[in-house]
DNA sequence: AGATTTGTCAAACGTGTGCTTGAATACTCG
DNA sequence: CGAGTATTCAAGCACACGTTTGACAAATCT
């Protein structure tokens, strides 16, 4: 029939569900009855719920690595801390204002596997977004006090990822969608600055 | 026989095993052969596996909100920034630095709640740890900028307990255990008196 | 066209899970 | 002690889930 058709379908399904509800929560039949297909495709086209899941998971990690190298490396060479962060936490700003949106489901997929909440694909999570991580030490690099150790950049760029997984996780007892995009774009970047551009401590 | 021995065994059990493994990936059966008990005494005492999970989760709350309040309140009056980011990450230090001390599990357990990990607990984690943060904002007002509104010190605050709960949650790609207490504890106060120190960026 | 491969479907299977049962055992107190 | 209550236990039930099966249809090939 329909061929590949129904495979994608089912990959594109299982990203909306995942990032919705997360895995635990999460049926094959649920997937298969959103994607217009019988339980047993998924067999049949991945091997097993378990491949498919990984399957979706790692495509959704790559296009979204593949979006914040593009973005980051769009930016003028002479461009601030503010604008690295504005660029680098857009992503995350669509998983709340725009949660549907393409960008929301995979900032919101990659939250929930950074946090464990989807398989063993933590390990994935680390080596696929790796190049995007790259880029954004890189630019912060020009900009951050100069005093700042290789490690201790990259101690803050973690925090600063850490804090956009959980924002674009929708943890935030917070209804930042409320209160526009703009606002919530705002209230991120100040936070994701004041990690990263703060004076470091006393060691 | 022991009576209410048991009872708490299987709440001292959940609560090791929800900070460890999470909701979703616990049995019944994981937890009572912990606690050395028979599958039928969470009936017996609780009535269902989930309302032992949400009497387990309600307890360890109640114990870190209130230790938070009385770390906070013990400071001084002119205690600094730095000095109230350090007395109210203890736990989260706790969570990575020995994960099995009790404020240890007291702060994963927090952390999975607050991100959805665990049941629909959510609001309960708000509604009890809400003294604690009251405390927090109290303390702060002292000592960061008084331009800050009452709002956007809010959203800071926020901002600060999500970086928490996401260390808390052992999610930073780093072995932060390896380096040794005193540097994560630098590390951890460092990130979020950034956060909650920052420029307040334009509107 | 006939044969082969590719894809779909309804039905069923096996397993792991939370929960219940009914008998057995330990306490409590008159 | 002895009646009554509280607690424990092994066994089994019911259900939801991932997976498999075998028949069937569509597409592709020669």
């Amino acid at each position: 029939m329909a061929g590949a058709e129904t495979r994608r379908r089912l990959l594109e399904s299982a990203r909306t569900l995942l990032a919705e509800r997360g895995d635990a929560e999460l049926t094959l039949r649920e997937i298969t009855d959103a994607a217009r297909a019988n339980v047993a495709a998924v067999s049949y086209h991945f091997g097993s719920k378990e491949d498919l899941r990984t399957e979706a998971v790692r495509g959704a990690l790559r296009i979204l690595a593949e979006r914040v190298v593009t973005a980051l490396e769009a930016l003028p060479a002479d461009a601030s801390l503010v604008d690295v962060a504005t660029t680098w936490c857009e992503p995350v700003v669509a998983a709340i204002a725009r949660p549907d949106s393409e960008d929301g489901v995979l900032a919101r997929i990659a939250s929930r596997v950074a946090t464990n909440a989807v398989g063993g694909l933590r390990d994935d999570y680390e080596a696929i977004m790796a190049p995007a991580h790259a880029v954004v030490i890189e630019r912060l690099r020009r900009v951050v006090a100069e005093d700042l150790s290789d490690d201790e950049l990259r101690l803050r760029r973690e925090c600063a990822i850490g804090l956009f997984l959980f924002i674009a996780g929708d943890h935030l007892p917070i209804d930042l969608a409320a209160r526009g995009e703009a606002e919530a774009r705002r209230l991120v970047v100040g936070a994701v600055a004041g990690i990263l551009g703060g004076t470091p401590l006393p060691g």
